[in-house]
DNA sequence: TATTTTTGTGACTGATTAGTCAATCTTAAA
DNA sequence: TTTAAGATTGACTAATCAGTCACAAAAATA
């Protein structure tokens, strides 16, 4: 990990810990045991810090989706897998997903919503689309679908993480709660 | 409106637009024209305020529930009412929804943890509980049930509000939203 | 090796903040 | 009207913070 990674990584688990504000940048420099000087020949501002943050964050978590979605048929087993891949991610890094959320329910949200890349390019968007065109899914909005989609998701994983389950126990209840999912969107 | 309940009206939308520590106490106190004095002699601390003003917001929206709540049968109809109950509220007053979205994905939650009434006793808790009993409800934790129910809520109240519907547009896509929750959920 | 470029340093500053408190105002009881 | 209790005020303070900058170290180039 060269400076720039150790200052994000520390800042990551300082910002969750303490909230952006409760944050003061000399802390994470310390932390990251740079100086306050370093962090802002990479970050021109905390704000910029806390941008990129997201963006990097966001970015890793679509990597992860798209290298682990092998077939590019439009079936339940494809909403399944990115369903999958999705909430493993989430449970393997609780903290990169709750910094996401932080995020997007603070202030600096609406300040970022236009450098967001487009919604419509992501993979779940575009296999949504899809299965609503074959008809493999409800006739309604993609964003509509998307968004319970999403919300499935962020239920299933605020659950998990509060009650700790055997990994068997965990993985049933994924599958379950596709399959409930699916129950929910299929036409 | 006295004025302490000016001084929280005026916390909200502050806190809202610009974040607990984007928020100085005398600018609250400027915009609800008292003193920063005053706002100290009703609040001990501004950490104080944020607390108390998750709170109050919770229980309005409880009271609001509680009081639509004519049948206290256990039937589809009755979590159908619950839900419609909750989403109005949730579109009636969006800032306030968005405080409980902020507060929760900010390390004040952790802090409330302990003082907040026992997630067990909520309506809609109770209610799932005694369907998942007389086998309405899939046989799964009741506070999976919930966690699921209350992220389908926030799933459509982000969709509708992201997108302008007509009235008629939007009552449609609860009751439509609300079926496919059913339809996930039931037994 | 000598020189230039890049990277890193941390003491410092001007601005901002939460919270205080002695003085003033308001209200209502005596 | 007088008095007392409570409410309100806002100038003030000690602390904290984001961001700067002159300098130094390290790395790359000649």
């Amino acid at each position: 990990m060269n400076k720039k990674e150790i200052i994000l990584a520390t800042a990551l688990k300082l910002f969750v810990e303490n909230g952006f504000h409760g944050t003061a940048t000399a802390k994470i420099a310390q932390e990251a045991s740079v100086a306050t000087g370093t962090l802002f020949n990479y970050f021109r501002t905390k704000d910029e810090l806390i941008f990129a943050l997201y963006h990097l964050i966001l970015k890793e978590m679509d990597d992860f989706i798209l290298e682990r979605m092998e077939s590019h048929s439009i079936s339940k087993e494809s909403f399944e897998s990115l369903f999958l891949s999705t909430v493993s991610w989430s449970l393997a890094n609780p903290v990169h997903y709750h910094y996401l959320q932080q995020f997007s329910h603070s202030p600096y949200f609406k300040v970022a919503l236009p450098t967001i890349e487009n919604q419509e390019e992501h993979p779940l968007f575009v296999l949504i689309k899809n299965g609503i065109d074959i008809v493999l899914i409800k006739q309604l909005p993609v964003s509509f679908i998307y968004s319970l989609f999403t919300a499935q998701i962020n239920g299933l994983h605020y659950y998990i993480i509060s009650n700790d389950l055997s990994n068997e126990k965990q993985m049933e209840l994924i599958k379950e709660a596709f399959e409930m999912l699916w129950k929910m969107i299929e036409d």
